[in-house]
DNA sequence: CACACATATTTGCCTTGACAAATATATTTT
DNA sequence: AAAATATATTTGTCAAGGCAAATATGTGTG
């Protein structure tokens, strides 16, 4: 099976690369513990309906920035969402440019069967970090992110 | 204006979604600095030629491995790096059936220029972080990639 | 009001990468 | 050695997402 010399050898991968394995790895969990419950969504689908329930509804513009998402590319996320009964595109009240993206009850039901899946796959990937390490890590993250986002 | 209210509240955002921002920004500002010196090289390629450079001529299979793509979009990355001189692909001298990647004396130059811009953006990214901190992110991450490859 | 400009959504086009099939060559089994 | 199997590379096909243009609507300015 995996006789790929580089498995443990990942300690000198640089952050960029290091953090591309990890993501990947977390939407390979998540995408087979959607399929085991013989689900079809994809990770970015699976972002979008958490934004939703967490969140309410919204305009799409505001969701796909919500999820790093391009904006031609939620149209279209929420052409197959919605023709699958999961979410409704409403208008919205004031803007008549804008939508009001909103969960249906069979999507809100769907987001309780896929936030078990969510918690078990962080829990999986984290579990031999302890409590504090998993703060600091986080903290890590946000702070490198933030860094990033203000280069000055 | 920004009345996105997700601006500054990331700090809740689960680990698979933190990670993906963070990689995204670190492609981001990668592609950017290349950019910035007049380069066309997207972060795939930046990818390949750090791998050849560091670890010398190998086999595209373990190319691909080695940096997480798959075959097939490797054959692509490597006629288009071959294409532009970059590299060579030779014929491997045991099996027929492999190929050995090298770099050129100009995919060298390239490297060379692109070690820089490496540095300044993975030191910008880290740099409210100390030296203890950015040992243990890289730990942290490391132990989530490993928890997350061996599940059981 | 008329105009320029900004924003929300959609659509078209293009590139990237995953997956599977095809081909060529090696390795193992019988 | 022939057959079965495994591996390296290439190619075809497809879905996802980025970018730019199109459309509709809102906002600000003279």
């Amino acid at each position: 099976m995996n006789n790929d010399p580089l498995a443990h050898s990942s300690s000198r991968e640089s952050l960029g690369v290091l953090l591309g394995l990890v993501r990947t790895e977390i939407v390979r969990a998540m995408e087979a513990e959607i399929a085991a419950k013989g689900l079809e969504l994809r990770f970015t689908q699976f972002l979008i309906l958490k934004r939703l329930a967490k969140l309410g509804p919204m305009g799409a513009t505001e969701l796909a920035r919500s999820v790093e998402l391009d904006g031609g590319a939620m149209t279209r996320q929420l052409d197959q969402l919605e023709s699958r009964g999961y979410l409704r595109r409403c208008p919205h009240e004031q803007d008549r440019r804008a939508l009001r993206i909103e969960l249906t009850a069979e999507g809100d039901a769907l987001w309780q069967q896929l936030t078990n899946c969510n918690e078990r796959v962080l829990k999986a990937a984290q579990r031999s970090l302890n409590a504090t390490e998993r703060k600091h890590l986080h903290d890590y993250l946000e702070r490198v992110l933030h860094a990033l986002r203000n280069k000055n």
